[in-house]
DNA sequence: CTAGGGTTAG
């Protein structure tokens, strides 16, 4: 009961928007809240004329904000921080969202994000909660901990403290992202709906988000279902929406329908204005075919080229490259750098490397001998490394 | 003299 906890002793009718039914089976476990034994912490921005704390007033914000932010900033040190704000705290002091920001950034950078997730609780439990941009802000921090369940308490806690408050559409889809990786499609797809409900159209990220989610865990219908909801709502899908859908369809083994849905990815590439989809989908669908064992489907790519301008192609040589290594296919590697030189491109020497090392490892050590030698056509010089494991392979052939 | 602060699918 995320919004127990935060609600006891309080009066209110239950908030309709928050999500309180989706975390109560979560996996998250009330965080320890750490704190060193107190000791003196000394103001970082003390009057030079002065002995102690006291002699600031603590109406002094702008000091004190200062004195927070220094401390996490310039020293790094969030314990500190807490320390003193608790002894401002006691005298009257007020956080404000700076101070919050100040705090809650300091945990996120030291990696004690579930500290991060707890404190910033604490705060919105107390009345404490940050406008509505650091809101946003902070929420966006907190994802980076990869601990979904526990950001979205936060959302809830700020939903009921803050009911006008709406988290950005970026902050959803990272957040529904978070519970696809987990596999947790029905919260994913609920926070969806929800987020629907709170105002927001979701994008082509958000669509394509639960269709690799649903992919991920085998249920292409379900991605399919969502893939026609997509156009329904006038959302129009880019190479990397198809690349999702072609990760679960070729999983399932159902070639055929794989193969079309490649074509598409190469067809909508032509419509696309920000290069980095079109390069991440060819590096999906190249990944998914060898993750598949579809070699010949990549030389088929080789051969075609299907993407035309849409990708650079000496980028897509190299991603062809690293992905048949990266499932141990050297030779078939090997050939892609033959049909590259062929066309006037040169393997850039850390895939060159990597397939020479390779086929060492593979006891294939003749043809990587041959590549090395091929290699100082193009000022390929293996690493110290490499020349061991080659000379080695050489003696025991 | 109202400060400082981070962005999504692959």
């Amino acid at each position: 009961m995320s919004l127990g906890k935060v609600n006891s002793g309080r009066h209110r009718p239950p908030n309709p928007r928050t999500l309180a039914s989706l975390v109560e089976h979560s996996s998250y476990t009330k965080c320890e809240f750490i704190t060193s034994p107190p000791q003196k912490i000394p103001s970082p921005v003390q009057p030079k004329n002065t002995a102690g704390l006291e002699t600031i007033s603590i109406t002094n914000t702008t000091h004190w904000t200062k004195c927070i932010h220094n401390l996490c900033t310039t020293h790094c040190d969030a314990d500190a921080t807490l320390h003193l704000l608790h002894d401002l705290r006691v005298r009257g002091f007020h956080p404000n969202s700076l101070n919050i920001s100040s705090i809650i950034h300091a945990l996120c950078h030291a990696n004690r994000y579930s500290e991060a997730h707890h404190r910033f609780l604490l705060f919105i439990s107390s009345h404490c909660s940050p406008d509505e941009h650091t809101c946003n802000l902070l929420i966006a921090r907190l994802l980076n901990g990869r601990d979904p369940y526990s950001t979205l308490r936060v959302i809830n806690a700020l939903a009921d403290e803050k009911p006008e408050f709406v988290p950005s559409l970026v902050n959803f889809n990272r957040l529904i992202d978070g519970f696809c990786k987990l596999g947790r499609l029905e919260v994913a797809h609920l926070l969806f709906y929800h987020m629907i409900e709170r105002g927001h159209r979701p994008n082509v990220v958000s669509f394509t988000t639960l269709i690799s989610g649903y992919s991920m865990i085998g249920k292409v219908c379900a991605a399919e279902k969502v893939f026609d909801e997509m156009s329904e709502c006038g959302v129009r899908c880019n190479a990397l929406t198809y690349t999702a859908l072609i990760r679960g369809v070729l999983r399932k083994r159902e070639l055929e329908n794989g193969i079309r849905l490649m074509g598409k990815v190469w067809e909508v590439m032509e419509y696309e204005d920000d290069v980095q989809v079109n390069n991440a989908a060819f590096c999906s669908v190249v990944d998914c075919l060898c993750r598949e064992g579809l070699f010949h489907e990549v030389f088929k790519i080789v051969e075609d080229m299907p993407q035309g301008k849409n990708v650079p192609e000496g980028f897509a040589y190299g991603q062809m490259i690293d992905s048949l290594c990266k499932f141990e296919r050297y030779n078939a590697a090997a050939r892609i750098v033959y049909m590259m030189r062929k066309r006037g491109f040169t393997p850039s020497l850390v895939s060159y490397n990597l397939i020479v090392h390779g086929l060492c490892n593979d006891d294939d050590c003749l043809r990587a001998y041959q590549l090395w030698e091929e290699g100082m056509e193009f000022g390929y010089l293996p690493s110290e490394f490499t020349s061991k494991v080659r000379v080695e392979g050489l003696c025991r052939d």
